[in-house]
DNA sequence: TTCTCTCTACGACTTCTTTCGTAGACAAGT
DNA sequence: ACTTGTCTACGAAAGAAGTCGTAGAGAGAA
């Protein structure tokens, strides 16, 4: 249950984790037209990045059929968290609580949405044994 | 209002804008000292990028004395606004909820601190009905 | 079979960032 | 005046990330 990967993507790399968590296991040609979706890139650009992040163990991919199917190794859950920790404490020098309130201060939140977080709140108080009001 | 500086700070630069925010006006030197304290860097290498920094405008410098004298040109909370928005955008695909509520989630928070995002969601909740500005 | 299309592999090039060596200026101290 | 220490400026090396050209394999159409 060690590390399972203190490895932290870079930009591109995470813009097609983002494509296969979306989207599922897909091929190269896939991800590369969702990528020009976005930007132009050519499509050995796509294959070459998506080698390196087999190899860093990222993605990982079936080589049964002559196009090889990647799919993502890493959770965006556990990514996101990894990269949020890394955030925090470059950005924010650690304090969560400063960027929760400028993330909510300054990005539009719906009604509901603040709700959920209202939510939270009352749950993180009831499990935190000396909560005073 | 129309400033044309959306620069973004590298990952050093960050570092050194840190340290200028929080012990103002300094000098290559105490800037390197700080420095040192988390990473043995060379002066130069400190020298070299408060330069670079000071080209991008990120921070200004004070040339009376032999000892150049630099201070941050942008202030830390719109940096941090501005690198919100981009990790909010890259890694949780524009949604400032879910970054909260990770943020929240898994990063130890005071019952202090929690209050006073209480207060501030109610205050969005007050301000909210008529938005746009 | 031969032609054509698409795929993988690989290496080289570019750009950006960081690091540092070296040179020359300048102020003190002796 | 001379030596020493600290400073800036500059250029170049080293590294990291992204880009792409080219070669060769395989599959299917003609």
């Amino acid at each position: 249950m060690e590390n399972t990967s203190p490895l932290k993507p870079t930009e591109t790399e995470l813009e097609i984790l983002q494509i296969l968590w979306q989207h599922g296991p897909s091929t190269v040609r896939f991800v590369n037209e969702e990528q020009n979706k976005a930007k132009e890139t050519g499509y050995t650009t796509t294959l070459k990045l998506l080698q390196i992040m087999h190899e860093k163990q990222l993605v990982s991919r079936d080589e049964e059929s002559r196009s090889h199917v990647y799919q993502a190794a890493v959770t965006e859950e556990e990514t996101q968290q990894h990269l949020l920790g890394r955030f925090l404490d470059t950005t924010f020098r650690g304090s969560a609580m400063k960027l929760v309130m400028q993330a909510l201060g300054n990005h539009r939140t719906t009604p509901d949405e603040l709700n959920q977080i209202r939510h939270l709140l009352k749950k993180l108080e009831d499990d935190s044994p000396n909560a005073d009001s």
